[in-house]
DNA sequence: TATGGACCCTGTAGCCACTACAGGGTCAAG
DNA sequence: CTTGACCCTGTAGTGGCTACAGGGTCCATA
């Protein structure tokens, strides 16, 4: 092993990501598959590092697998303009805005339903009635 | 096909439902095998349309199809009290309450890096900046 | 009576983003 | 020389559907 290479373990731990998760990103082609030792284990560099740093970074964020995708392979021409990633993140936004509502709407009518504490049987129980279709 | 019974399709249309949807409730045990015709065909009565009903209710609502299963078989004990109901309830408005509470950090900080507008090359862009890193 | 088209059937595979094994191999310390 | 931590590959499972493929049924119309 290189100097300064290290085992999926350490990178695991280095990047706060599962083993598995590691080589499930290497599988679908998003990490690139580092070389091997003597024995067949995997050898990360600080390129690695870098890389894996970054999908998660973009993953804790919620963007989805293809939008890491897209956002790596977008950051690797450094000279060209940003347009296209801005866009990508302006898009999650909008995206993480909707889900908001959608949740919040969601939350008023769970509430209503809830509503004030009240006990006793199945028979008379307002969340039953909330969910079934028919009059009683 | 007795009066009254109905065809898969025509249960889908008035749930709101898609056919394969129905067929795969019925596999995972959630909504009871129906009748069948002489051609083979599912015939439905009107306690599946209101087992169904309330199933994309409850759906609609956010439970999860083992909390739907659970709703569904407390709800009919009639005779039960409705404190386990409740508990579901309650648990999941919870829930919903957290994964709201999660989207709103989310989107602060989504907001943070993608902040005001800003245009340039993706060397100097801080939305690369914020996945990245290491500094440049 | 033939035929078209709308509907139905079963079974399997795909989606997302992992996660969890099973059944082995490698390596360093004691 | 053995133990135990780590690593390997490959496959299957999660939730909640959705989308076929490759047939069968039923009814109206020409
Ligand atoms: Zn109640
Ligand atoms: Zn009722
Ligand atoms: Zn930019
Ligand atoms: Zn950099």
């Amino acid at each position: 092993m290189k100097a300064g290479a290290i085992k999926i373990g350490e990178l695991a731990r280095a990047t706060g990501t599962k083993v598995e998760t590691i080589r499930f990103y290497e599988k679908i082609g998003l990490l690139a598959e580092p070389s091997r030792t003597e024995g067949n284990y995997r050898a990360y560099g600080p390129a690695h590092l870098g890389r894996l740093s970054f999908i998660r970074r973009s993953r804790d964020l919620g963007f989805s697998l293809d939008q890491v995708r897209a956002l790596l392979s977008l950051s690797d021409d450094r000279n060209q303009p940003c347009d296209a990633i801005d866009l990508i993140a302006r898009e999650h936004l909008r995206a993480v805005d909707a889900k908001i509502a959608d949740l919040m709407a969601l939350k008023q009518e769970l509430q209503s339903i809830v509503g004030q504490s009240h006990s006793g049987s199945v028979s008379t129980c307002r969340i039953v009635e909330a969910l079934e279709p028919l009059p009683h």
